[in-house]
DNA sequence: GGCAACAGGATTGTCAACAATTATGTCGAG
DNA sequence: CTCGACATAATTGTTGACAATCCTGTTGCC
């Protein structure tokens, strides 16, 4: 994934390292409790070691890795709790969110919407995951950007990404992408028809599937697998 | 865990100077719109460039400082509009801790923020506005991981610390600090006695004073500097 | 007098070598 | 055969030097 400009400061490919390595947490090419070395994340990506440490700092803060000191860094593997606790609290940020969505919402929105959905929904189509991972973000974002609090959607992209590691299992689902892509729709259509109650009551919705998912995977690990790992 | 060890791995020497740095900024020792040069800072606190780099963009991440690529890094001055929007998400987050504290709380959550309001009062009845500042968070923190959500109380710390730039009015009031004091003994009294509304409204009351102070100024400041848009 | 080009200094950004730490493999003693 | 000490390799952590960039004051030209 070059990145566009010949020149690109550290910080910008900072970024561009720690959006890569998410995604491919998300598509689930890299596992939980996988390693992740520095150097040989630096070659793969054709940077340097300094940026590659950098990014994995910040996926650490941001929870997608675990780092400990001297020996490295692992993809976090979350357990059903925390899953859960977070979920709970996007729900409530989200709700907040799509309570303050200007409804009569302006045409602007709307089109950008369905624009975006056209390549959400075209990427589900052929099953690129890929694609459809991102549309969804970008979808997401400009849907709660609606909302004119800036910090407010700062944190909703915050908890999303905490998540990331749980997702997995429904990104590369065919099934669970078409729900997504309809909920995407009937979130549209009930902005296009003001109807406050339902754009929440979808909202919330929205987040049960990729948490259900992942809590009934792991429940079912932790059965099968008695002691422990540690 | 050792006393402040002669070797504290980088991680940890990056969170101490972020730390300091947000201290200076919240008491007004550091101003607005002041420049901060790496070199310098480094010197002062006895640390390498290296370290400094990291916390300034770590500041930056968080939102008390701006940083533009090869100009450094400044003090970021918020704009009332920014403060307000913080404040309403800092409402709902703590609105939602609020509610989800137990209430018949463990009496080792109570005796434990009474020991920490004693440090608090303590520093106020001294003038110690530093002390002061940091009681202040240690209660808030204390108060709020009760709601046994650990992601919600990252959040909520997040939000305090992106407004912290806009602190120095109250952070060294004595006025303010008082009212602040019985505030939490108030919070304190309203879990003891079990009272959910009264913690709620507490909570939500307590923000007040110092968002509309900085307001206040802010607006008085524009007021001053550009003269009549009658 | 004003303005543009230009040096000089200050500050940030990049890098690669070096040091420190941890994991791994080997060997000998019991 | 098992255990533990030791040597070795793999990986992360730290540092300082160097390069790139930007601001400032100055000079020379119109």
């Amino acid at each position: 994934m070059a990145v566009t400009a010949l020149k690109a400061q550290t910080a910008e490919r900072v970024r561009g390292v720690a959006a890569t390595l998410e995604e491919e947490i998300v598509l689930g090419w890299l596992m939980p409790r996988e390693r992740l070395i520095e150097e040989e994340l630096a070659e793969r990506l054709d940077v340097k070691r300094h940026v590659v440490r950098e990014a994995l700092a910040e996926l650490e803060r941001v929870g997608l890795v675990e780092r400990v000191p001297n020996r490295g860094a692992f993809v976090k593997l979350l357990d059903p709790v925390e899953v859960r606790q977070i979920y709970l609290v996007r729900e409530a940020l989200e709700t907040l969110a799509a309570e303050q969505i200007p409804l009569s919402a302006p045409d602007r929105l709307l089109s950008q919407l369905e624009k975006i959905q056209g390549v959400h929904s075209a990427a589900v189509a052929s099953g690129d995951a890929r694609a459809a991972f991102r549309a969804n973000m970008i979808f997401h974002e400009a849907l709660f950007a609606a909302c004119g609090n800036p910090h407010l959607v700062e944190l909703i992209q915050t908890m999303a990404q905490k998540v990331h590691g749980a997702r997995s299992i429904t990104a590369a689902s065919a099934e669970h992408l078409a729900l997504a892509r309809d909920e995407h729709l009937g979130m549209i259509e009930a902005i296009k028809a003001g109807d406050r109650v339902r754009l929440v009551a979808l909202c919330r919705k929205h987040l049960g599937p990729s948490r259900d998912a992942y809590i009934a995977a792991a429940e079912a690990r932790v059965a099968r697998s008695k002691p422990v790992t540690r």
